[in-house]
DNA sequence: TAGATTGTTAATCGATTAACAATC
DNA sequence: TAGATTGTTAATCGATTAACAATC
C-alpha cells in the first residue's frame, strides 16, 4: 500500500460515492463499464474519473474499460470498509438513534461499542442491543474498551468537557454533529464534520437566489 | 441587490460557519473585529475573509476593521434567514424527526408545514404541533398548499416515485438525505444533498490512513 | 489488425493567498 | 497626523479538463 497523505481531499471525498454507484451496478449485473458511460451516468467527466481511479493505481484496462465488481471491491478495500473501528456514541436523541443507523449498516468500517447520554430516564434503553449508559460512565467506559472513534450527536455547549474527556481518554478521530469545533479545540485530532443548519443555510440562500431570477424573467 | 449567481460556491457554503461565529462573538458582547482577528479564531486567512465578505460589498471600515451585530445582521440577511420558505417533510423516522428539529430552529429560512410517512401506525401523531399525514395525501396537500421545498428522509428505493411526483406537483427545491440522484432525474431543480454514508466513509477512510501512519512510525 | 479506451502528461480554469494602495 | 486595517488587484497554488501515446 503506498503513500496515503499526498491524494487530495477532493478525490477522496468523492470515493464514496463511486462505490456506490458501482453497487448499484453491480447489483444490476453489469460487469464492464468505460469511464466515458460512468461519468454519463455520475455527472462527471471521463477523465477526472479516470484521474481519480488512477491515484490509486491501474484498475482499468485499455480498449476494454473497467470490470465493475472488480472496480468496486478495490474501492471497498481504499475504504477500509471491512474495517472494524471501535466506536461511541454520545447523545442518544432521534439525530443520535438515526445515526446509529448508518453505523450499523454492512461495511461502513465502523463498530458501535457504546452509547452514553446524559438524560437518566432514557439510561438502560436499548438500542439494536446495545444499552443506553449514563455519560458518568464515558471514562471508565474508554479505559476498559479503548473505543478509537466517537460520534457526538450532543449540544455544542456539552461538547467542550465532553470532547476535552474523550480526546483525554485517546479518541482519534469523529464524526461531530454539533456545531462546536472540535478541530480548533484540539488540533491533530481527525474530525468529520457535519452541520446540518449550515446544509440548510446554504440550500435557503440558493433557493432565494434562484426563486428571485425566476421572478425577473 | 446585485447579481448573485457570480459568488462561487465555495463562498456560499462558508456563509453558514460565518454568521455562526459572528453570533458567538455577538453573544459574548464583542462589537469589532478585524479579518485577522476572526482568521484566528476561525481558521481561516485574513485575505480569504476579506475576499468574502468584499463579494457582498463593503462591510467593514479601514483602520477600524468589522462591526460583529452589523456584519452578522448583514450575513444574516444575505442567507435570507428570515424567509419562511415553505417545506415539506418526507419520512418521519428517527432522522425526518431529527431534522423538524433543525427547520424549526428560529431563523433558518424554512417554515415546515406538512409531514408525511408511508407507515400508517405514526400517522396522526403531531410533530411539534404538525400531524404526519399518510404519504397518499401527498399530491392534494401540494395543490392545495403550494409548498416550495421538500426534505427527503426516506429510503432512496422510494425516492423515484417520491420526487416525480414532487417536481410534478411545483416543488423547486430538495433537502435530499437520501442516496437517490435527484439532481441527475430532475435537471434543473435544486437539491442540497446530506450524504451520511459517504461522510462516515471518508471519516473510516482518513482514520485508517492516519493510524497506519501512527503504526509506521 | 483496427477500434476502443485507458493511463498520464500538459493546458486550463478557478480558488486561495499575498501585496499594497486607499482611507478611516 | 500616524497607525491600523480594509478593499482590491496580482501572484500563486491546486484541481479539473483536454489531449494523446500506450496498449488491450
Amino acid at each position: 500500500m503506498t503513500a496515503r497523505e499526498d491524494i487530495s481531499i477532493s478525490v477522496i471525498k468523492r470515493l464514496p460515492r463511486y462505490y456506490r454507484f458501482l453497487q448499484s451496478l453491480k447489483e444490476n449485473g453489469i460487469v464492464r463499464i468505460s469511464s466515458k458511460e460512468l461519468a454519463a451516468r455520475m455527472g462527471l467527466t471521463a477523465s477526472q474519473i479516470r484521474h481519480d481511479f488512477n491515484c490509486f493505481g491501474g484498475f482499468g484496462q485499455q480498449g476494454y474499460g473497467y470490470n465493475v465488481p472488480e472496480l468496486h471491491a478495490k474501492i471497498g478495500e481504499i475504504l477500509c470498509i471491512d474495517k472494524e473501528i471501535k466506536t461511541i456514541l454520545i447523545g442518544a436523541g432521534n439525530l443520535g438513534k438515526a445515526v446509529t443507523n448508518k453505523i450499523f449498516s454492512k461495511n461502513s468500517g465502523f463498530k458501535l461499542i457504546g452509547i452514553f447520554d446524559k438524560n437518566e430516564a432514557i439510561c438502560g434503553n436499548m438500542i439494536r442491543g446495545i444499552p443506553i449508559r449514563n455519560i458518568s460512565y464515558l471514562e471508565n467506559f474508554c479505559i476498559d474498551n479503548e473505543p478509537v472513534c466517537a460520534v457526538t450527536c450532543i449540544p455544542s455547549n456539552d461538547m467542550r468537557d465532553v470532547t476535552d474527556l474523550l480526546v483525554n481518554a485517546g479518541i482519534k478521530c469523529f464524526w461531530n454533529f454539533s456545531n462546536f469545533d472540535i478541530a480548533m479545540a484540539h488540533p491533530g485530532i481527525l474530525v468529520e464534520n457535519v452541520h446540518l443548519t449550515d446544509s440548510l443555510l446554504t440550500l435557503g440562500y440558493l433557493a432565494n437566489s434562484s426563486l428571485d431570477l425566476e421572478e425577473d424573467e
